[in-house]
DNA sequence: TATATTTGCAACCAGTTGGTTTCATAAGCA
DNA sequence: TGCTTATGAAACCAACTGGTTGCAAATATA
């Protein structure tokens, strides 16, 4: 099964239950509280979460805080970097090269 | 149609094809040659990064330049901000946060 | 003009996704 | 010991996804 952090932020609901455990650790009845489907929905979301890490579970007694593992989106952030370079230098720099390649065949 | 960023750079594809466009501008062609798929599929990729502005066409006789977008990347580097600032500060501060609840519950 | 090339689009298909309902398990509480 | 609460997991389902093949349109080329 593919699971990774990518896959894990495209979905609307799951970067809203990101925001919300940024705030502080929650169960997923309180979680569920604050959306429009079901805890089991919710609970699914969770799952795909916690399988690529991006929230860890704390257990006590029978509820389940989940929390946000920061570190995570950081792979995120490495992947944009790459691109964060060429945003800041390049800019209007791609019709340029676009103009490059059609001299090129001319 | 739910057509947003985070959904077009979910597929590992999508990602390659961003990265190869960062370089240079190309045809649906060209970029084809580089994955295992047909050229149909790659062109189905190019539409979605096309709709949601990832990137842009550039007609040229009977071929057709696509090129990135990378302004567009910010809405991804935006709504990794407000966390980047959290693990910049708060690293494994979340423990605490725990250990907080914890405690409000005894 | 006839032919080849480049491309997008439609139709189809199997696998995945996000949701639901139902159920089992485990922990707290009367 | 029952009853309630919190939770995950399984079964099911409609919609979406990423892929394919086939085709039409437009541009280049002989």
């Amino acid at each position: 099964m593919r699971r990774d952090i990518f896959q894990a932020i495209a979905d609307p609901t799951r970067r809203a239950i990101i925001a919300l455990l940024a705030l502080q650790a929650m169960t997923p009845n309180a979680i569920a509280e604050n959306f429009h489907t079901t805890r089991q929905a919710v609970s699914k979301h969770l799952r795909i979460l916690t399988e690529c890490e991006l929230v860890k579970q704390e257990q006590q007694g029978r509820e389940i805080y989940y929390s946000l593992e920061l570190q995570k989106l950081k792979e995120v952030d490495n992947w944009l970097s790459q691109y964060r370079k060429l945003w800041e230098t390049r800019f209007n720099q791609l019709d340029n090269v676009l103009s490059t390649i059609k001299k090129q065949k001319k």
